[in-house]
RNA sequence: GGGCUCGUAGCUCAGUCAGGCAGAGCGGUGGGCUCUUAACCCAUUCGCCAAGGGUUCAAAUCCCUUCGGGCCCGCCA
């Protein structure tokens, strides 16, 4: 196949001609759980970082915490007592389990760890600090004076109305903690600071510096310029018409005179068989459920190795054909999700699971791995391996794939024709104590055609038999692999059965 | 209503920007092993490139129209 030109390098070719150093910006509200949905704005700009600097440019990664934002109301996941904490932000509301610094760390530390399982290391800025360090004064200072302007800007490009008392700040109110129901009264330039009023009764004026944010669309684009930001990846909902990347362009060029960021826009992960993904419904699959079941690596390429504009199907029962994908691929995308700790794995991914539900410990998983020509290896490199097929057999994987020896003699046996008994009576008869596991696996088409019937009946009866299915992993392997005199008694007495 | 995006093999998708023999992986099938039963290896099959029209020596690719899927436009990435 002709190698293309994978997406990351096309961002780098596109920007690298500017010469200057990048900065690329991401940014998510850690208001709840980080899923991988929100991984994908992270991991497309981790790519594009990557093909920068393998282009030999200078570019830096950074995150953004909004821990500024306000709680938006009383999610799902939270205790109903939360509702005297909406409207404020995010990082003055105590953590659902009390054991964090505050709600926003709450999620956002999970995440940062997954961030350096992944290899990821962006800067890291949480917007409160931001504003607490005074870096915003000035470009607030500026959106007040411009009020007007950028009120202009917003309601001719967005087309929505603007109540008449809006303003570009959103102060935090000394009384009652909240930031979303204050209204600005006025403001000094050269003190630098604001009155107010809120909802809640309370008046009074406050230093720019630390007491309120800019609304959301303005805080983009003031945050280009005070972080320097020249490529952002955002969700295709700020890159709709109108939207917040349009009026971010206007307000950048207009209010602050600089380029807005080069954009990547990317599409949305859908999960498949759980639903939609949304926090709304709480079906969420997060980055920590995500690192349970695939290596940091495979995640990594599960999103690269898609385009961004493209949406992603993610399927948690197939990740085993993305592991084994991952395992066998050799282009860009695969180079771009190393991480520092990769471990190639000589093991396919799907004979661990098969391997792992025949063993009953690590020994005889050693047993069977050694059986299918996998003896030399060291087991502590396909560790993480067998933890990750452990963790999906439990939570993802479909039935067909499951199966259970089972410890007493399965119903479906009486079901077994005569055929079929005196082939299991047969098979077990044949039995020596040496017997190998490929004669073994002889010995059931040789007990079929005594017992006059197909080879697909006689496995049927083995797998009926032991597991209490009709299919299995593959059966002279698998019989050889048990307890003997556990498999000589239950083809004996299944073979009797009536 | 406005906008975005996707539609290529049974499945997941490259290839479209820059027109030049329609591709990969998985699955399926056959074999390796007189004997389909979840390992492994080898070989191999698979297509009205959503539909219609246009431009061109040449179109999956560019243009127009249509149909279908998904999504965004209330600070949810």
């Amino acid at each position: 196949m002709d190698e293309t030109k994978h997406w990351a390098d096309v961002i780098a070719d596109n920007v690298a001609a500017t010469g200057e150093k990048h900065i690329i910006a991401t940014g998510i509200t850690p208001s709840g759980n980080i899923h991988i949905g929100n991984l994908r704005e992270v991991m497309t700009a981790d790519g594009a970082h990557r093909a920068l600097h393998n282009a030999g440019a200078d570019a830096e990664l950074i995150y953004i915490g909004d821990t500024f934002d306000p709680l938006r109301k009383v999610y799902p996941f939270l205790p109903d007592d939360y509702a005297e904490h909406v409207g404020k932000p995010l990082h003055a509301i105590p953590c659902p389990c009390g054991n964090c610094a505050n709600y926003a760390e709450h999620y956002l530390m999970p995440f940062l760890k997954s961030l350096e399982e992944l290899d990821i290391k962006p800067t890291v800025y949480r917007a409160h600090e931001l504003y607490e360090n005074g870096d915003f004064v000035p470009a607030t200072i500026k959106a007040l004076q411009n009020r007007d302007k950028i009120a202009a800007i917003l309601e001719t490009v967005s087309k929505r109305e603007l109540p008449a008392n809006w303003s570009p700040f959103n102060v935090l109110c000394e009384s009652c903690g909240r930031i979303t129901a204050t209204e600005v009264a006025g403001f000094d330039d050269r003190r630098k600071t604001v009155d107010y009023t809120c909802d809640c009764g309370y008046a009074g004026t406050v230093p720019v510096k630390g007491n309120g944010k800019l609304t959301w669309r303005v805080d983009w684009a003031s945050r280009w310029g005070i972080l320097g930001v020249t490529i952002e990846p955002f969700g295709k909902d700020h890159a709709t018409r109108g939207g917040s990347y349009d009026t971010g362009t206007r307000i950048s060029r207009e209010i602050y005179g600089r380029e807005p960021p080069y954009p990547i826009i990317y599409e949305w992960i859908h999960l498949k068989g759980k639903g939609a993904m949304s926090s709304s419904t709480g079906v969420t699959v997060t980055i920590t459920d995500m690192l349970q079941v695939m290596p940091p690596e495979v995640l990594r390429y599960l999103i690269l190795k898609t385009k961004p504009e493209k949406h992603i199907d993610f399927d948690p029962s197939r990740i085993v054909e993305l592991i084994d994908e991952y395992d066998r691929a050799t282009g860009r995308a695969r180079e771009l999700s190393q991480t520092k700790r990769s471990l190639r794995s000589d093991i396919p991914f799907t004979h661990i699971v098969t391997a792992l539900q025949i063993a009953s410990d690590s020994d005889s998983f050693r047993e069977v791995l050694r059986r299918s020509g996998y003896g030399a290896l060291d087991l502590e490199s396909v560790k993480m391996r067998v933890k990750n097929a452990t963790n999906w057999l439990a939570l993802y994987a479909p039935e067909s794939v499951k199966f259970e020896v089972q410890e007493t003699m399965p119903h479906d046996v009486e079901k077994l024709t005569p055929g079929q008994r005196t082939g299991l009576l047969q098979i077990a008869s044949g039995i020596s104590d040496d017997i190998t596991a490929s004669d073994l696996h002889d010995l059931v088409y040789g007990a079929s055609e005594a017992a006059g019937i197909s080879g697909s009946k006689m496995f049927q009866a083995i797998y009926i038999a032991i597991l209490g299915k009709k299919s299995g992993p593959r059966a002279g392997y698998f019989m050889a692999s048990l307890d003997r005199a556990f498999l000589l008694n239950r083809l004996n007495e299944a073979g009797r059965a009536r």
